[in-house]
DNA sequence: GGTTTTCCCTAG
DNA sequence: TGAGCTAGGGAAAACC
């Protein structure tokens, strides 16, 4: 193409252009068509650079309709037809301009004196507002004083609202009651605005402003004036995405208040709702939805929580608990509408309820360092804060890359869905597990990073890559080339040094430095940024693999990935080869080495010796010894010694930790019951505990009666339901199962019974099994807990003992105790008689009530209202022990609903709290129920 | 009644 | 204008 050919290129493609936007009057698409000089990221290739169209549009929506029209194929005179492979024409544009202008997420940047001027239009809310150029902006690394955090405003709400009776509230029907607000200044430990709106009055609050109002159109509209006078940076809250926000402007649209959407930092731009699904095999399938306010970052505490960390509940109850260790008051939807509908008071009852909402989450995020972290993470990767909890790993990754390419002159092709020959690669190495109980120490050896390091050590990326046409064509001494051991050729940095290498290089040396900085410094708050940082960049460091092997992703290129893993599974088995040969009797050791397990970048090693300062010493000398074989920045380290150890299977041991001989540091458990989300508290806290007993107290005898006893227990109902819930993920819609499963047929059951409050995708649904006929499948005996104990439903104990609890105790126990099953699992406490529970469902309400003594249980056939023939004569002693249970009960239903009560704030008011995920509401509930019950009792004897 | 498939969750 | 990866155990349903 000559410049003739560019000027017919340039008018063809305007006319492409003004045919699909018809509707569009700009006078001119296409600005500029420039021929510039770059080179595309793909490949090794000998010469430097080479010619490209540089396509400058007028507005950044054009850039699509034009990446569509240039990819389908173009006629341009004289040249025939052609379609282009475009580059860099699927970027977001925030993160075009911020990479053009070297701008990262969580920035400062300087507009220098005398390079702007006061605004000549108002466009925004800002208290400041001017204009300069784009290019005057001065971006400003996060380095010395630019490191410090900005004084955020964050605010933090919570909105009530006024179900009907038995619905979810819906803003087509129900009115906002209440909005609770708090300001901080981030880094303040203090908000310096606590108020709660209200619709009607509401008795004061100590220490807050209660503001009431006669309408709801008022309360919304008070609520707009706090976010334009207030200004904040940050909105915080609870499922605030999902539910309060698009609550709030749903609700203004169905009043009809035109002027309430407008809470953005732009004039005039109203705030838009749409519906959002995010999908990813790391998160899973999450329904949102898109909330967007220009100028302000929207940041869900629940999302956060989602994203990092696996927790079995996600109610801000159970959260709460988790991390403030502090629960939280639980109202039932239901229950709000009365408390709206009573007094004053009530209603200052629901505001307290309602500010404590708005409280927690600005808890969690100062004790979870949330700002710290996430700034540090915008800052490393270079996309905005809000990217953080939008979007996934893989645009983090594209970030740097496209950073890093820039600097490079290297662009980046935009190759979507492009399968890149074979759509799957072979993965690490598991070494065979020697399960057993071993009680000598085991060393355990790791490769620190092990991906990012081989990724360095052999140069492999996009730009070293040669494909096997290239190979032969270019003809590569074999000195400046890697074959790697999947069949790859890569050439040697001399060539062309990798760019993924670099970007590797520099998280890990800033990594080293944040920590070197970390270790000096004093500041609490320096800590936390340094701190922040240091994990963000191991994280950043270690998903550029995952990128590179993401087939659905932005830049696939599984020619890097399925190197990397070739590398990995080489060198696992090079190193336990190694270890097995070098440390034998025959080359002076005093016991053969033996490793007895390993997992993608470990070996665990049964050295031999007996005590674990031995096997620190030889793990250490492994470690140096085995380094040594290893191209650099590859490195082996000891990391601990376990002992004893037991290893269940592949991804299944448990032993105690030891980084220093004197004395353990923890007891470590991965993949087992204790560590998995699915499986109920009860099977959890036995295997801990029998862990506990057999790997520290070295006492089986202690844990077999520990498990004898509680498995007695359940037998005879004497376990907390709260025990007994089992959570599990809902991870598609209820179509896409292809079998059923006892979760998600329970959530299609709750769903017909209340629709606005089942579990949806994405979220964890807690269930119980219950009694039901035998043979009846799983999915047809969950039941959901809340209405277990509410409709006094059985729950089946012979299911827990039988699938939850018996095969993980087998496991754990096999390797160490001669006919543990039958020790364990049927001796005489497996006979204890269960005491069945009344039931008032399913088949028990068309069984005839028959009275039963109350002395033996028999079934009474004679007139007698309490007792049968045997048991006539001990009234008095059976009089006593009815009244005595009916006492101990009321003394245990009111030490728990005291508990509750203080759990809520206040000895002066009802409890009204209904958390699933707090065990004293089961018991408390129970308790309720047993004590009911035992009256009932009582009353017979009122004859 | 044994084998295969589906699903969940974890290790690394 | 979207999504890191594979290996693996274990429970339960579905299949033959």
């Amino acid at each position: 193409m000559g410049p003739d050919d560019i000027s017919r290129f340039h008018q063809t493609l305007e006319g492409r252009m003004r045919e699909s936007n018809r509707s569009s009057n700009v006078p001119r698409f296409v600005k500029r068509v420039e021929l510039v000089q770059k080179q595309t990221i793909m490949h090794y290739q000998t010469q430097q650079s080479q010619p490209f169209l540089k396509i400058v549009v007028a507005l950044p929506t054009m850039v699509a309709s034009c990446r569509g029209i240039l990819e389908r194929g173009i006629t341009i005179e004289g040249l025939g037809s052609k379609s282009f492979l475009t580059y860099e024409s699927n970027i977001l544009f925030a993160l075009r301009f911020m990479i053009d202008r070297n701008i990262v997420g969580g920035n400062w940047i300087e507009i220098p004196a005398g390079r702007y001027r006061k605004a000549a239009r108002v466009m925004s809310y800002c208290q400041l507002e001017l204009d300069c150029l784009y290019s005057e902006l001065v971006s400003h690394a996060a380095e010395g004083e630019y490191s410090k955090m900005a004084p955020f405003r964050i605010l933090s709400f919570d909105i009530e609202c006024a179900g009907r009776k038995g619905h979810f509230p819906e803003p087509t029907h129900d009115p906002v009651i209440q909005i609770a607000n708090l300001v901080t200044h981030q880094g303040e430990g203090q908000p310096f605005v606590r108020n709660v709106m209200t619709l009607k009055s509401c008795s004061p609050i100590v220490g807050v402003d209660v503001m009431s109002f006669d309408t709801e159109r008022d309360i919304l509209l008070a609520w707009r004036d706090l976010i334009r006078e207030v200004d904040p940076d940050i909105i915080i809250g609870y499922n605030i995405c999902k539910f309060d926000l698009p609550y709030l402007i749903e609700r203004a649209e169905v009043l009809k208040i035109a002027e309430f959407p407008i809470l953005g930092r732009i004039r005039n731009s109203r705030v838009r709702v749409r519906d959002a699904t995010f999908s990813s095999r790391q998160y899973g399938v999450r329904e949102s939805k898109d909330v967007t306010i220009e100028g302000r970052v929207q940041f869900d505490l629940l999302q956060a929580m989602q994203r990092d960390y696996k927790l079995s509940s996600y109610s801000l109850n159970s959260v709460s608990a988790h991390f403030l260790g502090e629960q939280k008051e639980d109202v039932h939807h239901s229950i709000i509408s009365d408390l709206q509908n009573g007094n004053s008071e009530t209603r200052r009852r629901l505001a307290v309820y309602c500010l404590k909402d708005a409280y927690l989450p600005q808890r969690l995020l100062d004790k979870l360092m949330y700002i710290y972290n996430y700034v540090e993470m915008a800052r490393v990767t270079g996309v905005p804060i809000s990217f953080l909890l939008s979007r996934g790993q893989s645009i983090k990754v594209l970030s740097q890359l496209l950073r890093k390419a820039k600097q490079k002159n290297l662009v980046i092709p935009n190759i979507k869905g492009q399968g890149s020959g074979q759509d799957t690669f072979e993965g690490a190495t598991v070494l065979e597990a020697r399960a057993g109980f071993y009680e000598k120490p085991i060393a355990t050896l790791d490769f620190a990073s092990l991906y990012p390091s081989i990724m360095m050590a052999y140069n492999l990326c996009y730009c070293t890559l040669v494909p096997p046409e290239d190979a032969r064509k270019l003809n590569l001494p074999p000195e400046s080339i890697n074959k790697t051991p999947s069949g790859e050729i890569f050439v040697k940095p001399e060539l062309q040094k990798g760019i993924l290498p670099e970007i590797l290089e520099e998280l890990l040396a800033a990594r080293k430095r944040a920590k070197a900085d970390l270790k000096e410094a004093k500041d609490p708050l320096e800590r936390a940024v340094l701190d922040g940082r240091q994990l963000a960049l191991k994280v950043s460091a270690n998903s550029v693999y995952g990128f590179t092997g993401a087939t659905v992703g932005q830049l696939p290129c599984l020619e890097i990935s399925s190197s990397v893993t070739s590398y990995g599974r080489q060198m696992i088995e090079h190193t336990k080869k190694l270890v097995e040969d070098k440390f034998t009797t025959v080359g002076g050791y005093e016991h053969n080495a033996e490793v007895i397990y390993g997992d993608t970048d470990s070996v665990m090693v049964q050295f031999g010796v007996s005590t674990v300062e031995d096997a620190m010493k030889l793990g250490r000398e492994a470690a140096d010894y085995i380094s040594g074989t290893f191209t650099k920045p590859i490195k082996l380290e000891f990391e601990k010694v376990y002992f004893p150890y037991l290893l269940i299977s592949k991804k299944r041991y448990a032993g105690l930790y030891w980084t220093n001989p004197g004395k353990f540091d923890k007891m470590d458990a991965k993949g087992i019951e204790t560590v998995r989300r699915d499986n109920c508290l009860l099977v959890k806290n036995l295997v801990t505990e029998c862990l506990h007993k057999i790997l520290v107290d070295r006492d089986v005898p202690g844990a077999v009666q520990y498990v004898k006893n509680t498995i007695s227990d359940l037998l005879m109902n004497r376990v907390d339901l709260s025990l007994l819930v089992i959570t599990k993920g809902l991870t598609k819609t209820g179509e896409d199962y292809a079998v059923k499963a006892a979760h998600v047929e329970l959530a299609e059951r709750m769903r017909k019974r209340d629709p606005a409050t089942a579990p949806t995708v994405g979220d964890r649904v807690p269930y119980v099994i219950i009694k039901a006929a035998k043979g009846a499948k799983a999915y047809e005996k969950s039941e959901d807990p809340i209405y277990v104990l509410d409709n006094n439903i059985p729950i089946d104990p012979q299911y827990y003992l039988e699938n939850q609890i018996s095969k993980p105790l087998l496991r754990i126990f096999e390797p160490i105790l001669k006919n543990a099953s039958k020790e364990l699992l049927h001796g005489s406490h497996t006979r204890s008689v269960s005491i069945s529970t009344p039931s008032n469902s399913g088949i028990m309400k068309f069984a005839k009530k028959q009275l039963t003594c109350l002395g033996c249980k028999a079934v009474i056939s004679g007139d007698s209202q309490t007792l049968c023939s045997h048991c006539k004569g001990r009234e008095a002693e059976l009089y006593c022990k009815t009244v005595a249970n009916v006492s101990d009960l009321e003394m245990l239903f009111g030490r728990l609903w005291t508990q509750c009560q203080e759990c809520q704030g206040s000895l002066h008011q009802d409890v009204l709290c209904t958390s699933r995920d707090c065990p004293i509401f089961y018991r408390r509930r129970k308790a309720q129920k047993d004590m009911a019950e035992a009256r009932l009792q009582l009353d017979r004897w009122d004859f």
